[in-house]
DNA sequence: AGCACGCCGACT
DNA sequence: GTCGGCGTGCTC
């Protein structure tokens, strides 16, 4: 007699036993998708053990088989185990995690090619032994191109040995572009992987039978089901685009430190702003570090301190300073291109009544609604809910509605005021930037992204709203905004500021970009911060207010209570943010630790016997 | 996650 | 009496 262990894409650990009928017996494979029932339900499973002998009782046979030939392979299982144990969701979930999604639903697939013999798997592990680094290298590219050299050189070099890679970037035009790059770089097979592409499942299934493939893809491409991988890249890695908003909450950049772990495989990681978790592995000689310094001189640099700036005397904030207005001013005039820059999309990120001072909320959300002139829609950046906004206040019925906190929109209109000869364009979403098409630029950080395109003077607007962001990693994301901004500029950067002394701003200043990762570094050490411990959030969301704030207090108090080991804190507990969202309510609990793993078992014990009735619990562990 | 079981309050 | 809302626990 024949037993199967079946996980299942459901927050339910497993595995679950089954009978394997006899007929299926010489069949069945390690890896393989069945149809089972599961509690009155027909649903679909995967196998990740086979044994001669099973402790339950009374067991339910397998329904059916779908792959004669294992879709999973031991590395695949492997890292989804892995996967599952660090970022708290169940070895089922993780799986799904890994498959194209006509495959999880069940879409038989016929002539799959077996990639050699999948033997079994037999406990879970990871980290028991001391885990051994994989090579890596980071590459800091300040000015985002040169990159591309070292990466061509050491995809040819795994090709020459008869080896894959898998190229990851955060977006899919990234993505396009590479292939482009590749295709006439590069003589090897290439495949293309994101999710909600139209061919997904014939791209994927066409990368597991290819031999030796170069596969580029988004985020979950770090899945792709290529044989023999020599070499992992990921382009961008500090992105935050690279963590996973839905369980599980992984991120592409560690599950590639994983899978290299394990398959053996060499990995890259370039950036033009690196994450401090991976420069303090480079500074304490983990992996390589190798930084290519821009490749001409640095642009003048020049923080102007709006504390001092007030134009007139009306006390109201300024928009641009006296100084940004003449130095935009004679850019114009020696025929210049300008870049003004403020993260922040929209007219306005609030409206308000003149009258009664009440702001326009989402319905949904505990969030202002932002307001877009070209519309007149006020928008809500969560749940996208949108309305026409209303003459007169919803609530007095009496006062006017007023706009304030200037969005692209406000900066735009502005500029139009004050230079009226000149050509003004808004960058709001990622699209064809042509630099003749303007002469000033308005744009929120998906100008980023753009590759070859260079400004005479850069205006930097809003910083200090991104610096004084309640997020530990508020200074790092800032400065890898500004990184950002200083390779899309030629000659002139001047930075609107009431914080001149910041870290962030006296690096870019002194042009010593190191001294803001030791600063900001020795900071994260002093506080306990990642890269130094891992942070991990618990959150609960239900429909009633009440009943989620009165469980999570509870939970906190129960988790105080059981928690015995020294390197696992329960911080902190607090409303989530936003603290209502799609007519749901948050809360969320902080835990830190040294071991994301420990923790990770901690949790998954205790979140088990906790009582949760219309309470949804969910773990984000690394959050971004 | 989802679903059944069972306990309590409101009512034809 | 019984219908049904919701808390609790289990799924091979």
């Amino acid at each position: 007699m024949l037993f199967a262990l079946v996980v299942l894409g459901l927050a339910v650990e497993g595995p679950f036993d089954y009978t394997v009928p006899a007929d299926l017996s010489k069949k069945i494979k390690v890896g393989a998708r069945v149809w089972i029932n599961f509690r009155n339900q027909r649903m679909l499973g995967y196998v990740v053990k086979l044994a001669k002998k099973s402790k339950i009782k009374h067991l339910k046979p397998i329904l059916e088989l779908l792959d004669h030939t294992p879709l999973l392979d031991k590395n695949a299982l492997l890292l989804a185990k892995q996967v599952s144990e660090y970022y708290c969701c169940s070895w089922g979930e993780a799986i799904e995690a890994v498959l194209p999604g006509a495959l999880r639903k069940g879409r038989k697939v016929a002539g799959l090619i077996p990639n050699g013999d999948c033997p079994e798997i037999d406990s879970p592990w990871i980290g028991n032994k001391k885990a051994e680094l994989p090579s890596a290298t980071l590459i800091h590219d300040l000015d985002g191109q040169d990159r591309w050299g070292i990466y061509l050189e050491q995809i040819k070099k795994t090709l020459n040995s008869k080896k894959s890679v898998i190229i990851i970037l955060p977006d899919i035009s990234a993505v396009l572009n590479a292939r482009e790059i590749i295709k006439t770089k590069i003589d090897a097979p290439v495949g293309i992987l994101y999710r909600k592409e139209p061919n997904e499942l014939e791209e994927w299934l066409r990368i597991k039978s290819i031999g030796t493939i170069v596969v580029v893809g988004t985020r979950s491409s770090v899945f792709a089901p290529v044989k023999k991988l020599g070499l992992v890249i990921i382009d961008e890695e500090h992105d935050s685009v690279y963590k996973q908003e839905q369980t599980p909450h992984y991120n592409a950049r560690e599950v590639a430190f994983m899978r290299s772990r394990i398959e053996k495989a060499r990995l890259i990681l370039g950036s033009t702003a690196p994450s401090l978790e991976y420069l303090n592995l480079a500074k304490k000689n983990n992996l390589r570090y190798t930084f290519i310094p821009r490749g001409r001189d640095f642009p003048e640099i020049k923080t102007i301190d709006v504390k001092f700036e007030r134009r007139g005397a009306k006390k109201k904030n300024i928009i641009l300073s006296k100084y940004l207005e003449d130095s935009i001013a004679s850019n114009l005039d020696s025929g210049g291109k300008t870049l003004l820059f403020l993260n922040r999309r929209g007219f306005a990120t609030y409206a308000f009544c003149h009258n009664c001072g009440m702001a326009l909320e989402c319905p949904r959300c505990n969030i202002n609604l932002a307001f877009h002139f070209e519309d007149s829609v006020l928008n809500c950046r969560y749940c996208n809910f949108k309305m026409q906004a209303p003459k007169i206040c919803p609530n007095c019925s009496s006062g006017y509605i007023k706009f304030a906190g200037a969005g692209i929109e406000r900066i735009e209109s502005e500029l139009s005021r004050i230079f009226a000869q000149a050509k003004i364009k808004r960058i709001d979403f990622r699209g064809n930037l042509n630099l003749k098409d303007a002469d000033i630029f308005v744009a929120t950080s998906t100008i980023i992204k753009e590759v070859n395109c260079n400004f005479d003077l850069v205006g930097i607007l809003g910083i200090d709203n991104s610096l004084n962001r309640i997020d530990f990693r508020s200074a790092e994301k800032t400065f890898a905004l500004l990184l950002g901004l200083l390779r899309l500029s030629r000659k002139k950067i001047i930075i609107q500021t009431s914080l001149p002394k910041h870290n962030c701003l006296q690096a870019l200043l002194t042009k010593n970009i190191d001294i803001f990762y030791e600063k900001e570094l020795s900071q994260r050490r002093e506080l306990r911060f990642p890269p130094f411990r891992h942070l991990i959030f618990v959150k609960l969301r239900g429909k009633r207010e009440e009943r989620v704030r009165e469980a999570s207090f509870n939970l906190f108090k129960e988790l105080n209570r059981v928690n015995k080991s020294r390197d696992i804190k329960i911080i902190s507990l607090n409303p989530g943010q936003p603290s209502k969202l799609r007519d749901n309510f948050y809360w969320q609990l902080l835990v830190s630790a040294d071991s994301a793993k420990r923790a990770t078992k901690f949790l998954k014990i205790n979140l088990k016997n906790f009582p949760h009735s219309g309470i949804i619990v969910t773990v984000d562990v690394d959050p971004v």
